[in-house]
Order: structure tokens, then sequence, then C-alpha cells
RNA sequence: GCGGGAAUAGCUCAGUGGUAGAGCAUCAGCUUCCCAAGCUGAGGGUCGCGGGUUCGAAUCCCGUUUCCCGCUCCA
């Protein structure tokens, strides 16, 4: 792990950004929870979204979907199936595949070649397998035994076989009988196809039309790691774009560029974001590309845009046995839409937002940690101090800090020395620190020292709004 | 999940069988007060948790939890 991402954690444990959950149990596994800074900060990089999408958009709409769903639902999506079957690898390609169809597989491939007696014992051995208590080791035996290859490097090179059941149980219900179980959730886009038709009908929208969501989602990952990064509850911002068919990758791209720009506004460095084409693509899809940011511990994957057809209306409608069509009444066609969908982990954000904002510099020989936020993202956007906690300096910055509240959520601090009150709140990225002196008292005016550059202006106290408005408004990334 | 490493104050760490420490941070007071100034003082740790060995365990042994590194998946 490097310097700077376990620097990143500390801080974020110190000031209260984001700490373990349940730490004082001795921690609960992959799962973090956002303290008086963290929640702030994503708050602002919610709202900053929903603005972006449903605000700036006269043709999307939002919604919350509950966590839980019919467990039809998870069926139809293909989770159920695909989560919780026995699961091989293949080392050498890295590909997955099914332990039982590799061996079905391997069954046709010995009647075609004509040794029928073999693919019948092979195929009783399979039964047999499939029925016994332990049915992974079984199957495994059997794949070790008959020297089956991978279809795609033809190597042979396997994993143990493994039961993936990525999906949290639960119960409705107080009662933990049959049939009551439910899943968590393990991504929020279903709740909006399932509710295709409740969404567009009242809001009056016709195709193309996008319907955003937030949402808490969750996935019991064999491996959830590096903080924030990986964790088994986790938060989503998504949004899906319904469209006719034949026009999807046009939108594709739309929605590519939108996105990336989105996240150059957020104040992330553009040489740190790149696109990622996906190698293979889902079942579901027939485009799919990754934003990636380069955190400190290599590029990894901020936000998903997926060209995703009509496989997901198409299997709703199958299994639900509703009609997931759309009547185009300016053209008048029927047809099943298309979807494109944004994805972005809202934790992965943050952790970005903070990756990319951390930076160490030598002031006079000292060194000092700044997060350098987008002042509108910033837990805090300005503290108040009075130079000294005397001569009527306190009432008047308790003043400033009062009226500043109807504008942004503000801080005031008069403990410790200035040059100790600025560095706490560079560590914290509140973009502005007001100081009222003895100057004051007889012009009315404040220090407004900037935490990136440092340098103060002086500015009246009735243009103390405006000024960190206008500011606000002009940041850059490089000041 | 498998293999390897780690866990001592809010943070970073020292302490290898004999009464728990440092720096930073936090709090109070003084101060000539605009970039982590100085001085004085204070609070805070059953050394991750449980068990064992021992006269005595932060230290040795076992288990467990959490974290880190690799394999893997994704938001």
């Amino acid at each position: 792990m490097s310097d700077l991402f376990d620097k990143i954690v500390s801080l974020c444990k110190q000031r209260g950004f984001i700490f373990q959950s349940s730490e004082i149990y001795g921690g609960l596994s992959a799962t973090y929870d956002y303290g008086p800074l963290g929640v702030e900060l994503k708050r602002n990089v919610k709202d900053r979204w929903w603005e972006a999408m449903v605000y700036q958009h006269d043709d999307i709409v939002g919604l919350d979907a509950a966590i839980f769903m019919h467990p039809k639902t998870w069926e139809a999506s293909g989770h159920t199936e695909a989560f919780n079957d026995p699961l091989i690898d293949d080392k050498a390609s890295g590909n997955r595949y099914r332990a039982d169809e590799l061996i079905e597989d391997y069954i046709r491939g010995l009647r075609m070649d004509d040794e029928q007696e073999r693919a019948e014992a092979v195929h009783k051995r399979l039964v047999r397998a499939l029925n016994s208590d332990d049915t992974n080791d079984a199957l495994y035996a059997i794949i070790q035994d008959e020297e089956i290859r991978a279809p795609d490097s033809g190597a042979f090179d396997w994993t143990e076989v493994r039961q993936f059941n990525l999906m949290f149980e639960t119960h409705m219900g107080p009662l933990k009988e049959e049939g009551s179980e439910l899943f968590l959730r393990p991504e929020t886009a279903q709740g909006i196809f399932v509710n295709f038709h409740n969404v567009r009908e009242p809001v009056r929208k016709h195709v193309p039309f996008g319907i955003a969501q937030i949402g808490k989602a969750f996935r019991n990952e064999i491996v959830a790691r590096q903080f924030v990064f990986r964790m088994r509850e986790f938060e989503q911002m998504e949004m899906q774009y319904f469209v006719k068919p034949g026009t999807e990758l046009d939108r594709f791209a739309e929605w590519k560029q939108k996105r990336m720009d989105w996240h150059q506004s957020l104040g992330i460095r553009p040489s740190k974001l790149r696109f990622h084409e996906h190698e293979q693509l889902s079942h579901y899809a027939n485009a799919a590309e990754d934003i990636q940011y380069e955190f400190p511990i290599g590029w990894k994957e901020v936000e998903g845009i997926h060209s995703r057809t009509d496989f997901d209306l198409s299997r709703h409608q199958e299994y639900s046995g509703k009609k997931m069509t759309y009547y185009d009444p300016f053209e008048e066609e029927r047809y099943i839409p298309y979807v494109v969908e944004t994805s972005v982990g809202l934790d992965r954000t943050i952790l970005m937002l903070l990756s990319d904002a951390y930076y160490e510099e030598e002031v006079r020989g000292d060194t000092r940690s700044v997060l350098r936020f987008h002042p509108e993202i910033a837990p805090t956007r300005a503290a108040i101090f009075p130079l000294v906690k005397k001569e009527g300096l306190p009432e008047i910055a308790h003043r400033i800090e009062d009226d500043l509240r109807d504008h942004f959520n503000v801080l005031y601090d008069e403990r410790g020395s200035m040059g100790k009150r600025y560095r706490r709140q560079d560590e914290a990225g509140t973009p502005f620190c007001i100081t009222v002196d003895f100057d004051t008292l007889d012009d009315q005016t404040v220090t407004v020292r900037d935490r990136d550059s440092m340098e103060q202006d002086r500015v009246a106290i009735d243009q103390l709004a405006t000024y960190i408005h206008d500011k606000t408004a002009t940041w850059s990334v490089d000041g």
C-alpha cells in the first residue's frame, strides 16, 4: 500500500471524514462510517450529481426505490443465477465458468467424438455430483480426472470450485420460514427497470428519457479491501437512459463524454482520468467503457457506462408477464427500449476526491497538509476566526458567522494560534478563512485567506457572501 | 476463500519476560497574537479480543477478529 494512500486513510480517521464501522468491537470487515466531515463531502457530491443529471436535463427524472425487491427481480436480472452457482476460474485467462456447464460441454464433446460410453459415465458422475452434499469438491474432481481444459485459453490451470453467493440474504417478516427469503439489492439499477412504466407515465416522458437514482447497494464480495474502494455496503449514483433501438451507440458516446466532463467539473485533474474499454462485454451489453482514476493504488474504475440493450426490460417482461414495451406516438411503432446506463460509485468518487485533493507542501521549513477540494464540495465553505479572543473581536466574528450561515456551511474557531487554525482548516479542506482583526473595529473589513495560495484579501464584511460566491464560481484546479 | 505480514494513546511509532513511553494532536491558563510560535499544566492506553505457559506477559504459545500484500471480481 502506498505511503500516500496510508496518509489519506490516517487523515480521514483523524479529522473525522471516514473510519471503520463498529471499531470498538474490533471493526467490521470492509464496512466504513462517514464522520462529520465525510458526510458533508458526500452530501455535496450527491447534490452536485443530482443537479447535473436531473435538474440540468429536462428528459431525466429521479427515483428512490426500496432496497428490498421481489426475489423474482433477481432471477430476471440474472443475479440469482450468476452468483449462486458452483464457479471455477481459469487462472491462465482469468475467465470464470460454471463448473457444471463446463462438464456438460465436455460431455457433448465426447458424444460428438462418438465416445458414447465414456460420455454416459461422466454424465452419471455429474448427476451424482450435483446431488451430493459436497457438490463443489465432486465437480472439481471430475474436471481434474477428465483433464477438462478451459474453452478459451485451452489451459488446464483451475482454481477450486467455489459456491458464489454474492447477494446478501435476509427474511421478510419476523419468522424465518421457507419462502420468506429476500435479497438486499446488489445494484440500484433494477429498481429503475421494474418501475419503467410507473415513472414514465405520471411524468409523461417520451423515449428518449432517463431515470436517475442514488442509493445503497450490497455485495458479498469474496475480497473486499482497499478502504472505501471496495465495500460490502456501498452507494451508487445511477442513471438509466431509455432509447430507441438503433440509437443506443450515439447516446452511449454522448453520455460517456458528459460523465467525463462531470468528473472534471469536480476539480479532478484531467491527466488522472481516462476511459477504459471493456475487453469482454457482459452478456447484456453491446458497448461498455469505464472511467478510471489514477488512485495512489493505481488506475481503478470509478464509473461504468454501459449500453445494456433491451436485456433488462425484456427479461422483466418475460418473468413478470407484464409488457415492458413503449409505444411511440410520433413514429407509431412499439418496441422495448434499449438502455444506456451510467453508474458511478459514490464512495469511490469520495476516495478519488480525497486522493486528488491531498497535497503536502513545504511552508517555511514546515510541512503543510492540505485538501484542495473544489469549494462547492468542501465540507465547510468558510471558517471565521477572531484574531484574539477578547477586545470584542469574538462578538464580531460570531455575527459574521450567523450572517454567512444563510449562504454556506461555516465554522467558528477561536482556539490556538492563527497559524494553527489555518492549518486545521487546510486539512479539512476549507477553502476560505475569515479573520476579524483590530482594523475591523475601525473599517468593518476582514481578511479572507485563500486555502490554495495562502494569500489574503481585505474584504468588507457586507461583501463577504458575494466575495465567496465569486471565488467559488471561478475556482479552478490550478488556482 | 488460500498463502505471507501486522495490530501498543485520536495519528505515527518506540518498547523482546520485571511498575506502559515519545512526537504530533486534544484541553486549560499565560502571551507583545495573520500561517502548525513560546511557556506552564492536564486528560487520554485493562498494549485488538479470548485462552494458555510463568512467581510475573505488550513481550513466549494457541485460537479468534481486523487490517495490509498477492490470486480474483466489480461500483
